[in-house]
DNA sequence: TTGCGTGCAAAGGTTTTGCATGGCA
DNA sequence: TGCCATGCAAAACCTTTGCACGCAA
C-alpha cells in the first residue's frame, strides 16, 4: 500500500472555510447551493470527495439521521474539546443537538468489548443517538 | 380519519413466516431473493409494505446501519431475548458484517450516562462502528 | 361487491464511478 | 512533468409511488 499525495486546491480550501463558518450541521446539498449562490458552483462529487478526506483527517463527522434523506456532516473544531481523544458524541433525536461527552466509562466499555467480545469499537465513528436532558424535560412538561 | 381494514393475504403470511425463521437480521433484498429462489417471487414494494405494517404492529424493528446500504430489519419474537432491550449492534467497517451483542456492561453505561450526564441513549438507534475480530486478525497477517 | 393488496415499472432521491480535462507541486 | 483533483454525466442503489389487476371478506 502506497501513501497517496495530497494536493491542496482552491475548492478544498473553500469547502473547509465554508464549513468552518457553520455552527450547525450541513448536508452536501447545502454546500453545493452555497457555492452556486456565490456564482462559483461545485460538483457534488467534489464535495463528497472533499468531505470524505476531511472525515479521514478527523475534521468532519458524518451523521446518519435517517436513511432516505441526505447525510449530515459537521465540522469538528480542532481547538474544541473534540480534538481530545476522549470526546464522544451524543446526538439528540428530538432537537438535533450534538452533545459532547468526556467520560472514562466509555473507554472502559470499549476496552471490555475488545477483550471479551473481540470487537474493536472506533469511537470516532460512533455516535450515540437518544434524547438530551433538555428535551426529556420538555416531554414531561407537556 | 377512518380505520383501515386489514386483509390477510398469502404473501403477508409467507413473509411473516419466513422472517420468524430468521435468527438474524435481514434486508428487503434477502426476503425477495428467498422467495425468488423458491420459485415464488415477491415484488419489493410488497415486502416494504408488509414490513411497514409489521413495524407498526411491533413485530419487526428497523435499523439504520448506514445510509447508503439497505435498511436492516429484525423480527422481534415476543418470547425471545430480543424483546428485551439487551440486543446491541456492532458494525464492522471492514467487512460490513453486523454483529449482535448481548452485554450487561452496555446497559450499565447507558444507565450511567443517563444518571450522571442527563442523556438517555436509545440503543435501538445506536450502532457501534469498528473492526470485528476476524478482520483484525486478517490485518495482522498481511 | 367493495376496497385493500399485489406486481410491475417508473420516479424519486442520494451517493458513487468513469473519464477527459485542469491544476498543484 | 507526474499525478491528483475536478466536473460532468451516467450509473448504481434503495425506496416510494401510480396504476391496473387480483383477491380477501
Amino acid at each position: 500500500m502506497t501513501i497517496k499525495k495530497h494536493y491542496q486546491t482552491k475548492q478544498q480550501l473553500a469547502i473547509e472555510e465554508y464549513i468552518c463558518s457553520t455552527t450547525d450541521h450541513f448536508t452536501v446539498a447545502d454546500v453545493c447551493s452555497h457555492f452556486r449562490a456565490e456564482g462559483k458552483p461545485l460538483g457534488a462529487a467534489t464535495v463528497y470527495r472533499a468531505l470524505e478526506r476531511l472525515i479521514e483527517e478527523g475534521k468532519v463527522k458524518k451523521y446518519i439521521i435517517d436513511e432516505q434523506s441526505a447525510a449530515c456532516f459537521e465540522y469538528i473544531n480542532p481547538e474544541s474539546s473534540c480534538a481530545e481523544p476522549r470526546c464522544y458524541h451524543l446526538k439528540c433525536r428530538e432537537c438535533g443537538r450534538l452533545v459532547h461527552l468526556n467520560c472514562g466509562d466509555i473507554e472502559a466499555l470499549v476496552s471490555h468489548i475488545h477483550k471479551r467480545h473481540g470487537f474493536l469499537i472506533d469511537m470516532n465513528r460512533t455516535v450515540f443517538y437518544g434524547i438530551c436532558d433538555t428535551c426529556s424535560e420538555e416531554r414531561f412538561k407537556s
